[in-house]
RNA sequence: GCGGAUAUGGCGGAAUUGGCAGACGCGCUAGACUUAGGAUCUAGUGGGCGACCGUGGGGGUUCAAGUCCCUUUAUCCGCACCA
């Protein structure tokens, strides 16, 4: 390549930042375009091809959109809260401040390498009192609605350690550091409400332009059902409720089970059995979730000593404690119906309970467990209907008494925000002794994170061994108070970011929702599909619930969404330390420029499916981007020669020219960069072609370049803005309009249309644009091949698909 | 286990949504130019000598299937304290 390529990089960086091209000028609000990509954690391996992959060709979408006319908006910011700056701080001793700090500086840099249009006056911070001071105001405000509570609920204890662990930090059950058996022990905890808005989130689903898959997967993670709850009666005089879809076979129940952790477990279970039940729990404190549920494994639970009446026909059954049964789903009770429920027959085949079948198959399939709808049998007042009258009949039933009701449940549960950790928003509220749980007053905001804090894991989380944090006053009374120790989930930041971004710097709210109302919903919202189900259904919860206070007039944050595709490691599998297939971008950016590598990552894969990494690829964007050069300097020295005539091959090119324009127009805009490129590389082979004619009209192909310029420019832009100025264009690229396809143009005399026989393929034809169903019959049987086919054949149907193809049945 | 997806030449990937499978590129082969060069250009390139056969496997619908239906196999992703 003739330039010098990181010079260039350089020149062209400046030049954006001195004329502020990236900045968004609210007084052009009605064209606005917000483009969003998922801000990132501000990782001390400074950025990977992954950001590469999700920042460089959005870049790209987002200079495509401001060269269509729109006020684009691309800001950029760092999740910066989080455990592994904590991590980090244990093992090495630096704090997670400093080092997080020095991590955004050293990304802050790599980002403004890569020569985005990155509005940089808009950048946040989570980690930054100006952040969040208003994520601590947002949680008032949920308080205040009644969106924020306070219950028990269960966290991983590492017991030698004497330390709360993430997921991510038990190994098969194991503490990752210490390798001693983790267990579940019980702390108060702060969480959302989001469950008051299951609904919402499900029905909202229906209007967003987002990918189907994503939808499906909220929608299964919200998991509606319809059923209802029925009431047991203990034989203490206990009640509690189980939940079921399956209200028809409440005749086939032959025992309960109740999640081992359940209350009742504990005060009911008999003497006898008082050993076998401890000893229960406590193995089921070392079980995971998923395990929990998985079918596959063995279903173990005990009897607990005490039975229960069924309501609707009073019979008495067993009660089990089971975990295959869980506390946080539904009433963590559930009817055990061996008859018609796969996991209920394993467990009373296992346990010597009794099968007692109440459906009966349509088709008369008598193998048990039958789970499939059918006609109810042995249930005195219902025999005869079918499952689905029976489910709401004896639901009513049970109305009647009291003793159930129809209900509609769901799989979402509460979030849980307390984190026992310190690198993260403290929790405004304090704890009086008097007066109780206290929010922190909106005018005491923030409560400021200490940094003088001890790191070393014993037993108690940094912030509750920092006394000048923990020992305060009670905003109401004035006596003795302590605050919470805990922090908020990284994910409660994230949550409201994209609110923060159009009004970053206002020190006197979170928002001016007059600006939001205007900047929001964003236009595109692009990030990694792993979030599908937390952050993405977190966001939406924060915005209902903003909006149902009142400070938001729109219902949905991102209004249409777009999943990058993962970059696997050159073996096909994830990118991983651990793996050592980890590619580092840095390198390919210093040997081939920031342009090329982002080109070759729009090329080189599909955007939404992604895959392994090869660097073969990447010298053939080299040599392309050297084609475009070598024929803009060889244009360049052309002396203009004009001809009015229009050649058979001005036509070729200039039909070339505006398909180009068409389908890089249409890709772009469905981030399908791999077959812009694609066409980019179709129209520079027309090019050249066209340069190497005798007669070729050196106007036209200027002309013609220079619009090829200005295509090429949102995949490289440092690289087209330097030739554009070298063509005589007046920088900056950008601000020019994206060039217009011309429908005339691509208008063809004729078309080559396949003819079939029988399906076959026999020949190819030339017709004329617009010939009659006649005419093309009169061009195929002229043809002598087609002729010879036909001969003594009796045409049975003659199928014309217009501009395409003709099948004859014979 | 539950939920979601994917499978097309030697490779990365296209295919206007049921209408010429393999666009574009890599790689490979041959040639040109050359200071016998990991540069550039030009031509060829799914398989088979062929009629034909080809989109993970098997079956089906259709004039026509990579695309729709049934079935099966393999791989990948998420699962609530990683972000």
């Amino acid at each position: 390549m003739e330039m010098d390529i990181k010079k260039v990089e350089k020149k062209w960086q400046k030049y954006w930042e001195d004329e502020k091209l990236a900045e968004f000028k609210p007084k052009n609000v009605d064209k606005k375009y917000y483009c969003l990509e998922m801000f990132s954690y501000p990782s001390a391996a400074k950025l990977h091809l992954g950001h590469w992959y999700n920042y460089g060709p959005t870049d790209s979408f987002v200079r495509f959109k401001k060269m269509k006319g729109y006020e684009v908006f691309q800001p950029m910011g760092f999740d910066a809260f989080g455990l592994p700056a904590e991590n980090y701080a244990i093992k090495t001793g630096v704090h997670p401040k400093d080092s997080t700090e020095q991590n955004i500086e050293n990304m802050e840099q790599t980002l403004k390498e890569m020569g985005a249009f990155f509005d940089w006056s808009a950048e946040i911070k989570t980690c930054y009192e100006d952040y969040y001071k208003w994520t601590q105001w947002i949680f008032l405000k949920l308080y205040e609605k009644g969106l924020a509570y306070r219950k028990e609920a269960p966290v991983n204890w590492c017991p030698s350690c004497k330390t709360v662990l993430a997921n991510e930090q038990v190994v098969n059950g194991e503490c990752e550091r210490c390798h001693s058996t983790v267990v579940k022990k019980d702390l108060t905890q702060w969480f959302f409400k989001i469950t008051d808005y299951a609904e919402e989130l499900l029905t909202g689903l229906n209007d967003l332009d987002w990918p189907e898959k994503t939808k499906l997967m909220q929608k299964n993670w919200i998991g509606k059902s319809t059923g209802g709850e029925i009431e047991f009666t203990c034989e203490s005089g206990d009640k509690f409720k189980v939940f079921t879809t399956r209200a028809d076979t409440l005749f086939g129940v032959s025992y309960v089970v109740l999640a081992p952790e359940h209350p009742l477990v504990k005060k009911l279970t008999s003497k006898k059995q008082k050993k076998a039940v401890e000893e229960y729990i406590l193995q089921t404190s070392k079980t995971t979730e998923i395990d929990r549920l998985s079918t596959a494994r063995e279903k173990t639970g005990v009897y607990i000593g005490h039975n229960a009446i069924n309501p609707i026909n009073g019979k008495s059954v067993p009660i089990y404690a089971a975990d295959y049964v869980l506390y946080s789903y539904g009433t963590g009770a559930v009817m055990g119906v061996p008859s018609h429920d796969e996991r209920d027959f394993v467990f009373a085949k296992k346990h010597d309970i009794p099968i007692i079948r109440v459906v009966k198959g349509v088709n008369c399939d008598d193998t048990l467990p039958f789970t499939d709808d059918g006609i109810v049998m042995n249930s005195p007042g219902f025999d005869g209907l079918t499952s689905e009258e029976a489910r709401k009949a004896i639901i009513s039933k049970l109305v009647k008494t009291g003793q159930g009701e129809h209900k509609t449940n769901y799989r979402l549960r509460d979030w849980l925000v307390s984190r026992q950790r310190y690198w993260g928003a403290p929790i405004p509220v304090v704890y009086c002794d008097k007066c109780g749980c206290v929010p922190v007053p909106e005018e005491d905001l923030p409560v400021k994170l200490p940094y003088d804090v001890e790191f070393k894991p014993d037993g108690e989380s940094p912030l509750k061994k920092h006394q000048g944090f923990m020992e305060t006053t009670c905003p109401i009374c004035g006596g003795k108070a302590h605050r919470d120790p805990d922090t908020l989930d990284t994910f409660v930041c994230s949550s409201w970011y994209y609110l923060r971004y159009p009004d970053a710097k206002n020190p006197k709210e979170a928002f001016n929702s007059k600006i939001i109302n205007k900047m929001l919903p964003v236009d595109k919202y692009v990030g990694g599909a792993e979030h599908a189900c937390m952050h993405l259904l977190y966001a939406r919860f924060f915005t209902k619930a903003l909006r149902d206070m009142g400070y938001l007039d729109f219902d949905e944050p991102f209004k249409s969404l777009v999943h990058q595709g993962i970059i696997l490691g050159p073996d096909g599998l994830r990118m991983s330390k651990s793996r050592g297939n980890i590619i580092n971008p840095d390198p390919y950016v210093q040997q081939y420029g920031s342009d090329t590598l982002r080109l070759y990552l729009m090329f080189g894969f599909s955007y939404i499916e992604g895959g392994p990494w090869n660097d073969e690829g990447i010298k053939a964007i080299t040599k392309f981007l050297d084609r475009i050069e070598r024929l803009a300097i060889k244009i360049n020295g052309y002396t203009g020669k004009k001809s009015n005539q229009v050649t058979k091959e001005d036509k070729e090119l200039l039909y070339a020219l505006n398909y180009a324009i068409k389908c890089v127009d249409n890709d772009m805009e469905n981030f399908s960069f791999n077959t812009a490129v694609a066409r980019l590389m179709e129209l520079l082979n027309a090019l050249t072609k066209y340069d190497a004619l005798e007669n070729k009209n050196v106007t036209l192909l200027k002309n013609c370049f220079k619009q090829y310029i200005q295509l090429l420019a949102p995949c490289a832009p440092h690289f087209a803005e330097e030739i554009w100025e070298m063509l005589g264009g007046k920088p900056s690229i950008f601000t020019t309009d994206f060039p217009v396809c011309d429908q005339k143009a691509l208008v063809k005399d004729e078309v080559e249309v396949a003819v079939q026989i029988n399906s076959k393929i026999k020949a190819k034809l030339m017709i004329p644009n617009g010939a009659s169903q006649d005419e093309i019959k009169e061009l195929v049987y002229q043809d002598e091949k087609l002729k010879e086919e036909l001969k003594d054949k009796e045409i049975k149907k003659f199928i014309i698909i217009p501009n395409r193809l003709v099948n004859i049945i014979i």
